[in-house]
RNA sequence: GCGGGAGUAGCUCAGGUGGUUAGAGCACCAGAUUGUGGCUCUGGGGGUCGCGGGUUCAAGUCCCGUCUCUCGCCCCA
């Protein structure tokens, strides 16, 4: 290959895209801070037993999907697949516990070695909000309420429908996943040859497969309704009434299940059908018991996690360029002039484009182009008057504005 | 990891059954217009046709491999 080009599954954000991709991160610390989440980041790497430890050594995101790699000091690190377990494994080594409940908003790349496709990258970017040391049904609604609400600051809210379920507590899960594996194995031979596979990993998977022979089976499949522990059920009832009460429409969708094993209780996604085979836009859920996992003390947490890139497909947010204005000397005295005024102008927050060489014509064209919405123009006719013309591309009118007043004019002016 | 489709200029695409200097529109640059942008006109730069190999007198075109993108599966945001 004669080119270096970007490594498979990665891409290059310009500064229109990153327009949009900005908007939604944007947007999304805008609503998260209204409802009292704090941003923070953790680093990209951790120690492999971090995600492996948290997600499921079995899970395909740790045995198959991780960027792992050794580094010259031997340590065993992984590039993050997601952001919950790095945020968890922060609460823990910071001592966090006593600010509970711990309400983080976060940002960042993750990195999953995948089959690229549209919507689905190797390196992709996420939202990530969390909630850890709240264990009421409250913060679960909370949380789906925020996800809600940067979905409608988007615009894309009646693009997507929220699916929610719940894996009940440990004990009901262990229950139906008893249930769920008798019920498959006795019907084994009309199995799909991933769902035989799913039957030993991850029998509560195969609820949602795509196997037309799969489906028919699980149509009569045993329900999670019946192996709910009071407790389990009461929570979930508690979660579905908060959501009324927020005014989140949902769909309870009892073969929504979730692929990593720290999931208890609520489970949910955000899906559309606008984007092919990447429905889910935004997911997440209760994990009652990561943080023990990861060797803290029993804490409940619940969060979610938005695919960025997902997300920017899905909405079509006009990239808006800060006003700007552009400075147009004429002749030598001017030019250096302009650097000065240029100066003076972006100190009082006015945003100015200085071109470097060229002259009117060219200047005019390039501010055009780059969509500014006038052109101070000046040259020694100006200078002797001390005045520079302001001129507007709209109307394409021109007014002499008097230097000393220009700061002031161009503030009223916005 | 598995199965399908596609790669020609920065972008969107033309280039019947192989045939000689590979085209268009948009974009870009320059000039008409060295103190005035948009519109118009004129001209220009830019391609080892994804990459490598094979068949042939001759390959953008046919064959094989490979890379990337894409659709679906797996999995997930």
């Amino acid at each position: 290959m004669a080119q270096f080009q970007p490594v498979r599954g990665t891409h290059d954000i310009l500064p229109d895209d990153f327009a949009r991709f900005r908007s939604v991160i944007d947007t999304a610390r805008l609503a998260a801070s209204l409802h009292g989440y704090r941003e923070m980041a953790t680093p990209m790497f951790e120690v492999v037993d971090v995600f492996a430890r948290s997600m499921g050594e079995s899970s395909d995101a740790v045995s198959k999907e991780m960027y792992a790699f050794t580094d010259k000091g031997g340590e065993h690190l992984a590039l993050r697949p997601e952001y919950t377990a790095g945020i968890c494994r922060a609460f823990i080594s910071n001592g966090l516990q006593q600010h509970v409940p711990f309400k983080a908003f976060a940002w960042g790349p993750m990195f999953r070695y995948e089959r690229p496709q549209k919507g689905r990258q190797r390196q992709f970017h996420q939202i990530d909000v969390e909630v850890i040391g709240a264990a009421e049904p409250q913060a679960d609604v909370e949380v789906i309420a925020l996800a809600a609400d940067i979905l409608r600051r988007l615009g894309i809210l009646d693009k997507c429908t929220l699916l929610l379920n719940t894996l009940g507590d440990p004990e009901s899960r262990v229950a139906y996943r008893a249930a769920l594996v008798e019920y498959f194995s006795a019907h084994k031979a009309s199995l799909s040859e991933d769902s035989l596979k799913r039957l030993e990993k991850n029998p509560l998977r195969i609820l949602d497969s795509k196997d037309e022979g799969d489906r028919k089976l699980v149509a009569d499949a045993p329900l999670i309704d019946n192996y709910l522990t009071q407790a389990a059920g009461d929570f979930f009832a508690a979660v579905k009434a908060g959501l009324a009460q927020a005014g989140v429409p949902f769909q309870v969708d009892p073969r929504l299940v979730r692929g990593l094993d720290y999931y208890t209780h609520t489970a949910f996604e955000f899906v559309t059908t606008h984007l092919g085979a990447q429905g889910a836009v935004i997911a997440g859920g209760r994990y009652d018991g990561l943080i023990e996992q990861l060797g803290g003390n029993p804490t409940p947490g619940i969060g979610w996690a938005g695919g960025i890139e997902r997300l920017v497909l899905l909405s079509d947010p006009k990239p808006q360029a800060a006003p700007m204005l552009a400075i147009v000397p004429v002749g030598e005295a001017a030019e250096a002039e302009a650097i000065a005024l240029a100066g003076e102008l972006r100190r009082a927050d006015i945003a100015v484009e200085l071109g470097y060489k060229g002259n009117v014509g060219k200047r005019m064209k390039r501010a055009d182009k780059l969509g500014c919405f006038g052109a101070l123009i000046f040259g020694a006719d100006e200078m002797a008057k001390g005045v520079v013309k302001l001129k507007d591309f709209a109307s394409g009118q021109e007014a002499e504005i008097a230097r000393g007043d220009l700061v002031a004019h161009l503030k009223a002016r916005a």
